[in-house]
DNA sequence: CAGCATCCGGGATGATACTG
DNA sequence: CAGTATCATCCCGGATGCTG
């Protein structure tokens, strides 16, 4: 099991310095909308209204931006139904699935603590 | 093991709503400092000027305001020695080395996917 | 050494209107 | 329905100077 920055860097090398391609990736998917997108995806796929609703107080514009961040890093999957009207759905690529493997149990800890940690104030 | 969004809600209610404690929790954890702040302080006890010359490329004012989110929140401590020169370290809490222990893995992942992912570009 | 106060520019973000 | 375009705004975050 990883237990230090230290033991990481042994297998990969001098990482998360600036300008560094971890700090970019980092900042797709830990960032605001980041996280919440991939969350809503983490159970299915989903149409651009549904994750517009989904995730809440998202605005149209971030909602492209964010996704069209994370499909370039192929961590999503973008698929456009030549329909009219016109369906575009989106879900996690086998990369995303792997991210949020290892994203769920940070979150789910979140989910559990963030009370705790906002009231003590 | 955590699998769903689904499935976290249902042990921890209707969660990541706009105003909810998760998000704001989520903000300080998941920003683009407090990650690397973190990930520098899992290694172990670290003075400011430690952690300034660790973190690559963040002014001293985002380094206060990190810490002291950080700290606010439970998830580091500060000590102050009362010596000439001042001295004060940061280390994790319980509630850190918890949280670390989940944001690790997801790091690490990072770490060995990033190039990859920037690259196909 | 370990910060805080202040200024300020620019990118991130939101609101609204419009389109294929 | 699934976006794009435009404009307004806000606050993140860097630079600088100062202090106990």
């Amino acid at each position: 099991m990883v237990v230090s920055l230290a033991q990481i860097r042994e297998t990969s090398g001098e990482v998360f310095t600036e300008g560094c391609p971890t700090r970019v990736v980092l900042d797709h998917i830990m960032s605001k909308w980041g996280v919440l997108v991939l969350l809503a995806l983490t159970d299915g796929t989903l149409r651009w209204g549904e994750l517009r609703r989904e995730v809440d107080g998202i605005s149209e514009k971030m909602l492209a931006s964010t996704l069209r961040t994370l499909e370039a890093d192929g961590i999503i999957a973008r698929t456009s139904y030549p329909e009219v009207p016109p369906r575009v759905e989106y879900a996690l690529t086998e990369l995303g699935r792997e991210l949020m493997e290892r994203m769920l149990p940070l979150v789910e800890w979140v989910a559990q603590r963030a009370d705790g940690i906002v009231a003590e104030r």
